[in-house]
RNA sequence: GGGCGCGUAGCUCAGGGGUAGAGCAUUUGCCUUUUAAGCAAAGGGUCGGUGGUUCGAGCCCACCCGCGCUCACCA
């Protein structure tokens, strides 16, 4: 009974005629012993191998899977598309040549998958396509697809009528997004290809691949929110990691001297085009180096990663051609706000940049710190002319709790951030390594978080207590993946290069 | 959180107080090199939800839910 089998379904809520009509297709397999989910099928070739190779595999036989993604039927004979991981190609069915199981084609729908054996040609019109032999049913879809047709002009473009563009149904599904939306799929395999050369760029500078704990008794390493989560046995408060940092200095003290996670970190935070509340961040420190050889090693690894993945180091970014070919501009943040405002940033009271500020159309809290001031006074004034890659070097301390104090200027630590577009995409810094500093700066982040900042750094103990058996001198680096992946994939927003985005709750 | 916008068939969208529409997809029939296949016919809707106004509500009003854009917040 098709009602009964229905009824132990899930999806009975949104059941319609589209769904119950592959039930009955399934109730009709069965009878005629076509078994609808396979064990396994041999493949030995695939679309675009078939495509690029078509003079020496012309009548030869291939072997080859995929989805069906559009069906011409001509009574005894149907033509359909057949999409892999890779691409398309038509296949050619004849009930003369497969026999009866043409008739379990009938049953078959856009969205099942099958396995093909045949030999490979090309139609009178021209079309590379693969003329079955065999059929083989892989898998019946019994949920339809949201199919859009798909041509390619005379000039190559391909043009799709009617796509799957629903954004939240495109989130929320993204197994059905991939297999609709081509260009879905380019944007993570380019992802996970920049992941995997920047690995190999580190590797072969002899760093270590670490993992430390994502479960934290103290957050630490940023300024941000965390999500607090409990152990039951332990029967303690953990939070899930908003940085690696801290763990990471703590190898470096035990003599790893070059180490790098790539992490997902999770900041309890506004979800916006460059946010996700988890993200991925690489975070890498290297022992004896300052924050001076982190810059030219930023625009190595960079360079390395267009030029191994893209072939180019330039990129069109919204209109905008950038070029990652090193070296990079490089603009001290303090010569740059006295440009732009006049304002001496080292040497003026809050209420000048408060005056400052509002100048420039910023809402400003008299509360804030005055190195939090001077950071939102770079981000309203000279952050978003930033276009091509730059570092804007020397920070102030108080925004830096976590940097060593610089070796010449007064009020300022050796720390950099990269910038791309108005954005951010790195953060490095000489690393501190003076225990009793370290300490005082604790202390003040404590203040700052009696007064109220939820976000200043809670003090930890036993990583003051590493520092204290003595820390090499370090540079360190964080760099967001996600936002790096954007830039060079071209993605507006971080949604479209996380597989996964978080996303409201359903109902 | 604020502002603006959106939600109608599986998908893409029209319809703006008076019988719920189109294209694609689906079903049936014909069709053995088609290709947004074709020809002929058919089925498919809680018009996001709840309440209200009205003789009558996809349509107007209120609230709610979800999404998008944007501002704020935020590495």
């Amino acid at each position: 009974m098709v009602g009964g089998i229905l009824e132990n379904q899930n999806s009975q809520n949104d059941l319609n005629d589209l769904v119950k009509r592959r039930f009955d297709e399934l109730e009709e397999l069965n009878k005629k012993s076509v078994e609808p989910y396979a064990y396994q099928f041999d493949v030995d070739n695939n679309s675009q191998n078939i495509k690029e190779n078509f003079e020496s595999l012309e009548g030869k036989d291939v072997s080859i899977a995929g989805r069906i993604m559009a069906i011409r039927r001509m009574g005894k004979a149907s033509f359909a598309h057949l999409q892999d991981k890779v691409g398309r190609i038509q296949i050619y069915l004849r009930k003369d040549d497969v026999g009866d199981i043409y008739d379990a084609f009938r049953l078959m729908d856009i969205g099942d998958i099958i396995g093909i054996n045949g030999f490979v040609f090309k139609t009178k019109t021209g079309e590379i396509s693969v003329h079955a032999k065999s059929l083989s049913l892989l898998s019946k879809s019994i949920r339809p697809i949201p199919i859009a047709k798909e041509i390619v002009d005379e000039n190559g473009n391909k043009i799709i009528f009617d796509q799957f563009a629903d954004k939240e149904l495109r989130y929320r599904q993204r197994y059905v997004d991939l297999i609709v939306n081509s260009e879905v799929k380019d944007v993570f395999i380019k992802r996970s290809k920049i992941i995997s050369t920047l690995r190999k760029f580190l590797d072969e500078k002899e760093f270590l691949e670490v993992e430390t704990p994502v479960l934290q008794p103290i957050y630490g390493g940023a300024a941000a929110r965390p999500f607090i989560t409990h152990h039951n046995t332990l029967d303690m408060d953990l939070y899930m990691r908003i940085a690696d940092e801290l763990y990471l200095k703590r190898l470096i003290i035990g003599g790893l001297d070059r180490v790098y996670e790539i992490s997902k970190d999770f900041r309890n935070e506004g979800i916006d085009k460059t946010h996700n509340p988890e993200f991925t961040m690489l975070e890498l420190y290297v022992a004896y180096k300052d924050y001076e050889w982190m810059m030219n090693f930023v625009e190595q690894m960079m360079e390395n990663v267009s030029i191994s993945v893209f072939g180019t180091t330039k990129f069109d970014v919204e209109n905008v051609e950038i070029d990652f070919k090193s070296p990079w501009n490089r603009i001290s943040m303090v010569d740059e706000i006295r440009k732009y405002t006049g304002i001496d940033i080292l040497n003026c009271s809050k209420n000048n940049l408060l005056n400052e500020l509002k100048k420039h159309g910023a809402e400003v809290d008299p509360n804030e710190s005055h190195g939090k001031l001077i950071d939102e006074l770079f981000e309203a004034t000279v952050q978003k002319d930033i276009i091509q890659p730059t570092f804007v070097i020397d920070y102030p301390i108080e925004i830096s709790p976590l940097a060593k104090k610089h070796r010449s200027k007064a009020g300022l630590v050796e720390r950099f951030e990269g910038f791309v577009l108005g954005r951010e995409i790195c953060n490095a810094f000489s690393e501190l390594n003076d225990p009793i500093d370290q300490r005082e700066r604790f202390a003040n982040q404590s203040k700052m978080r009696e007064e109220g900042d939820e976000e200043a750094h809670q003090i930890d103990e036993d990583f003051l207590k590493a520092m204290e058996y003595g820390m090499p001198p370090t540079a360190g680096l964080g760099i967001g993946i996600d936002r790096i992946v954007m830039l060079l994939t071209g993605q507006p927003t971080i949604r479209d290069v996380i597989l996964f985005p978080q996303m409201r709750a359903e109902k």
